[in-house]
DNA sequence: CTAATCACCTGAAGGC
DNA sequence: TGCCTTCAGGTGATTA
């Protein structure tokens, strides 16, 4: 489900309700959701930052820190009230001492809460967030040219570039011309520097949308995005193609749907 | 090293 | 109505 745009979103919506209060009690509903069985020691510690690097959300306590990916099928739902309307999907909740609650529901039972002393000991393994700053467009073709392989796969894996998932990877690919059988490597600097655009374009124009909603996304508040309203290929098959009007094509690629239109995007090898 | 496949889960949708 | 297959915003382990 959420790929970077729906965790920033609900980042920026839970901070302001969460940063600065005290946990009063981490319940666990399904065994593998809390990686570390929700130790006791998360009760009374502080919420000092919430933050996100690519997919994960990252919660500062001030002993340990908690790490969340929602994965396929996770919502993150802040509640004023501490009411037991109780979801049959939800796996997780996290009391704070005001009475608020963090429910995260799940309905694949995909999503994990790491509890750690040091996020960094699972963030460092995933590559430089698609937003982040230092990754300007020099840094974005060093890391394409440095690698031969399959431009999907390459932006699917988390280890180069984080936050980007199959939405908006076909999306961008789209909007830039290159076609998802293309090889990293193969792209000049000046293509690579439109994709660097266009990336950047794609994700903060689905931020300000609130993220993508297909089926489970949900924003803190229960509420849908509407980003999949602008889409121009994902979900489109045997639509006309936005700038030629043939059809759009769907083939599997790096494991996962891919939609593309034959005509529009190039094959760079 | 990369690339493909499976495993983890539930539920919705389509074919028969 | 019901059964069976396929598919889904992800990723980690295993296999070739």
């Amino acid at each position: 489900m959420p790929e970077l745009p729906e965790v920033e979103t609900i980042v920026r919506e839970i901070r302001p309700g969460v940063v600065g209060k005290q946990i009063s009690e981490i319940i666990s509903y399904w065994p593998k959701t809390f990686q570390n069985n929700c130790p006791a020691e998360l009760a009374g510690q502080l919420v000092e930052r919430i933050d996100r690097k690519g997919k994960y959300l990252r919660l500062s306590l001030n002993i340990s820190e908690l790490v969340i990916h929602l994965r396929m099928t996770g919502q993150l739902l802040l509640k004023a009230e501490a009411g037991a309307d109780q979801d049959r999907h939800i796996r997780a909740t996290i009391r704070f001492s005001d009475g608020q609650r963090l429910d995260f529901k799940d309905t694949r039972k995909f999503g994990r809460i790491y509890h750690v002393l040091d996020a960094n000991e699972i963030l460092d393994r995933v590559g430089m967030d698609a937003l982040d700053q230092r990754l300007d467009a020099h840094v974005f073709y060093q890391l394409l040219s440095g690698k031969k392989s399959n431009i999907k796969a390459f932006f699917l894996s988390q280890k180069y570039i984080s936050g980007l998932g199959n939405i908006y990877v076909d999306e961008m690919l789209f909007k830039s011309g290159i076609h998802p059988a293309s090889v990293t490597a193969a792209l000049s600097r000046r293509k690579a520097n439109q994709l660097y655009g266009t990336m950047k374009d794609v994700l903060q124009f689905a931020v300000s949308n609130m993220g993508s909603t297909i089926s489970d996304y949900r924003d803190a508040y229960g509420e849908l995005g509407s980003n999949q309203n602008y889409f121009t290929v994902y979900g489109r098959t045997g639509q006309p193609c936005v700038k030629c009007g043939q059809s759009i094509s769907k083939m599997r690629w790096a494991g996962r749907g891919t939609h593309y239109c034959r005509h529009c995007q190039k094959i760079y090898k």
